[in-house]
DNA sequence: TATTAAATGTTATAATATAACAGTTTTATA
DNA sequence: TATAAAACTGTTATATTATAACATTTAATA
């Protein structure tokens, strides 16, 4: 997805006035490039294969510019980053975990379950991000 | 909740031929007593109050323990720990975190609902365990 | 082109978590 | 009941993940 995830977020920085910089354009296609998520500082030692002895602020600025987007999601159970192509502006998201080979499915879901929304509703909590992990075994692994 | 958690806590060590240690008591009593998740360090400073200059491992070990026994869970969206009086022996988990007060709810669904289930499907995966954390604000902070 | 805002580079350090090993307590069993 | 094995704790050291602070550069815009 590493191509079309970058024009994406080329095009998206374009409309949205923000910069497409070196660092980000980098940091994102190093991850977007990954078929598992990686974690900060195996994005870094990456990104010193390309530039000059780069440090961890670089790569976790770029990772919360991506996040703040949604061109990227933190997998909090792993402590690490996974590209996102979906562009979904809903607030939502859920993540199957290999806990075999480490692929991480993520799934699509724009609406809060319903189980879950009854739940909001008994406890009159009101909800504004919300997010799925689950681990498992994925059909390769099987 | 904290006497009764301790409670049970220590029925389930005499039933299941684990040893209710003082360390593992106090990180309980500690963690069970806050009303809001406790990060590993504020747990390990409680503890200093108590005990002679105690070390990061004792916490975590005690952490991990009542984890894989399932009276406390981690928060992954906050790196903190709450106690669970549920006592559920299923394999999902599902917090409301008020990101105003820092007070979490907790619900108790037994089973991944259903357009996640369909998902899984979807995707022939294999669900092992399942944890939600929705952020928001709670009720007294709306 | 001067000013401002946004972003980067760099140093240092905070916050979270675990490895490794010696010593102790409890449990199992000879 | 002595002894071995297992479970647990204490301690030192260090790994891993993340951010604060400030100087500097780049780009946007007045």
């Amino acid at each position: 997805m590493t191509q079309s995830l970058l024009k994406k977020a080329k095009t998206y920085c374009e409309d949205h006035k923000c910069r497409f910089t070196e660092p980000r354009m980098q940091v994102l296609k190093i991850i977007a490039s990954s078929k598992k998520p990686m974690g900060a500082y195996e994005v870094l030692e990456k990104l010193g294969q390309i530039t000059d002895n780069p440090k961890p602020p670089t790569v976790y600025r770029a990772i919360e510019f991506w996040q703040e987007h949604r061109f990227i999601h933190r997998i909090e159970s792993l402590n690490a980053y996974v590209g996102c192509e979906a562009g979904h502006r809903h607030s939502g998201s859920q993540f199957m975990i290999c806990d075999d080979c480490g692929t991480v499915i993520e799934a699509h879901l724009c609406d809060l379950p319903q189980p879950l929304k009854d739940t909001m509703d008994q406890k009159t909590f009101k909800p504004s991000k919300w997010n799925v992990e689950i681990h498992g075994v994925c059909e390769k692994c099987v």
